[in-house]
DNA sequence: TCGGTGCCTTGAGTCGATTCAAAAGGATCA
DNA sequence: TGATCCTTTTGAATCGACTCAAGGCACCGA
């Protein structure tokens, strides 16, 4: 490392260290004639400043961490585009980790940032109550969550998903679909839960609501809407795949006839299944999606899909962020919550007649 | 910031500083004790280690920054989780920049990761040739050319894509394509032009032989195959869609019969437009795509692709790095290549008649 | 009792940039 | 000429952790 310093630009320069520091820092404090001289010994030594000892001094860094569940999910490279976006215009790094979901990876990740003292964490935590968060806001790294509501610790910025998962449950009833699978990932996290708990609620007021005043004429069988969850190890194309193979293996009386999937990823996989044993989408089996990420549209069946702002989500996060670093003192923890919309398209988009 | 520092452990444990230094870095010179009382102390102040101290005094960072042309393209994103993954093993961290194909978006991120001393970077770049590349690996920063052939100045690793050009052309046209559409992303980027030159190369060789004893009995209209190359402003499902668009608007006799396009994103984007305008993929237009991502099996038509050994690119990019920082005397600079391979799928997968 | 031998611990000096009180230089005015 | 003010420059102290030569201590054998 051929670290020339600021000592050395001030030997050529003929100026103190003191000086070429005005230099980088307040250069309308120096006079022309001694900032060009300056200048040239940065030049001629090709000088780059040590952004580590300035840290150090100054006690406070440009940039901000992202920890998301899954880098190769476009949703998430879509956020952080947002949030890029929005640092760049304020002089400050983004730097992307990614957890894979696994709490040991997002720890490690948790460390080294707290260690690098970066200016504050944007974090899609694996688990929301890990006390590792709080003990991080406390020591004074500001935390924000993306896509997860806080419970008034930090700020965060998130998507209605109860309301998402609704959205969706109600509009594959109003198809005539009532035996439902929705597919999900691991409990744990917290957006599959809340997903899995909106299709619940959609389903149950479809049962209140039928068996009264029945809108259906005669009723299915039970009358009700049944709803089955599989909670797939992972938020993966490759565990949307199992789980279309699985509901292809089912006998027909036995297979619903629609899938809720918590994220795209499943419900492409699922998709791709489908294909593999010759089930027709959407005529042998309904698919909704989440996220809406832009390969849902160009899937072998267009895929319906519940959708989020997706950069809208990582600018808001940035924003929060430099709100507090601000002012820490004054500042108010926010929640953000972003309503979700439902895109249909061909792999939904289908009355079900009653069999 | 509730900065406890290595002196305040040291004054709760009652030893002095040297002695916290030496648990947090050699605990086993420290008798056990000892050990004891600074770990307890540690844990009772809720002490961080300063790593920005620790980097200035030791002058080696444990970070590598990994910059790409775009975070949302999944073969990026399966590059850098390549890198992760080994990078991990070895207690490093990797900060993913996205360039976006930005040449000053580029040199901002250089010079950022150059500021913050980073052991090395590993960089698609925009421009390998430009003179920063050079430069920074002078002044002390290793640099590794990912998906980018160096040239002698530094590691690098990649895939032969005049090869992989070569191969989809020799594919198409092996199934009767005798008018092939070269959809590419912007000239600077080098991949592009390789996968250009390498179905060219595919198309002047065909000219060679068919004259002669041509294989196709009667010939086509003209004998040899036509090859027209359009490049787009970005490697995106956007511009995909709009060549598509282009290419739909053409008068039937004017059209190509198979599109070869740079990367997967254009052939989504462009098999979108197919779809829309309501061409038949592989009948009235044959595709191929470049990279493989999963979403390419997943396509409204299955996508034939070449392929690339995505994540080994990304642990191979590390492997360099590793070797030449911990040798940096010794260190030669190789250039490592690897072969791609043609992944055919339903979207080429028809021999064309003769009209 | 003394010197020798390990084993631990100590603390001043260091990394590179920033800060700021103080000094130096220059101009103006009485 | 000396006092005053303003602009510019100086350099020692500082941030927090690491390093290593030097010192302390206990124990052993002579």
């Amino acid at each position: 490392m051929s670290t020339t310093n600021i000592k050395e630009v001030a030997q050529r320069a003929r100026v103190s260290v003191g000086t070429v520091s005005n230099v980088l820092n307040r250069p309308e404090i120096v006079s022309p004639a001694t900032r060009k001289r300056v200048f040239d010994a940065i030049r001629e030594l090709g000088f780059v400043r040590n952004e580590v000892a300035r840290h150090l001094r100054v006690g406070r860094s440009r940039t901000v961490g992202l920890i998301v569940l899954d880098v190769a999910n476009p949703f998430f490279a879509d956020v952080a585009q947002g949030a890029d976006a929005l640092a760049d215009e304020h002089d400050t790094m983004v730097v992307l980790c990614n957890s894979a979901a696994d709490p040991a990876r997002e720890l490690r990740h948790l460390d080294q940032l707290e260690q690098q003292r970066v200016m504050g964490i944007l974090i899609t935590p694996v688990d929301a109550s890990s006390p590792r968060l709080a003990e991080l806001a406390a020591r004074g790294t500001p935390v924000v969550l993306v896509d997860s509501a806080a419970t008034g610790l930090q700020c965060s910025v998130a998507v209605d998903d109860r309301l998402g998962g609704h959205i969706a449950g109600v509009h594959l009833i109003e198809r005539g679909h009532r035996k439902i699978l929705f597919v999900g990932g691991p409990r744990s996290i917290k957006q599959v839960g809340d997903r899995h708990l909106g299709i619940m609620s959609a389903v149950s007021e479809a049962r209140d609501t039928e068996p009264g005043g029945g809108v259906e004429p005669g009723g299915g069988p039970g009358g009700g809407v049944e709803l089955v969850a599989w909670f797939m190890p992972a938020l993966s194309v490759a565990h949307g795949r199992t789980a279309g193979e699985r509901v292809a293996a089912l006998p027909v009386e036995e297979r619903p006839t629609a899938a809720f999937c918590a994220n795209d990823l499943l419900a492409l996989g699922f998709l791709q299944a489908m294909a593999a044993h010759g089930l027709r989408v959407p005529h042998d089996m309904a698919i909704v999606g989440y996220d809406d990420i832009d390969f849902a549209a160009a899937a072998t069946v267009p895929l319906s899909s519940v959708g989020q702002p997706r950069e809208l989500l990582g600018r808001t996060a940035i924003d929060l962020l430099l709100e507090e670093v601000a002012e820490p003192e004054l500042h108010r923890h926010r929640q953000v919550i972003f309503q979700p919309d439902l895109v249909v398209r061909q792999s939904s988009d289908l009355h079900r007649s009653p069999p």
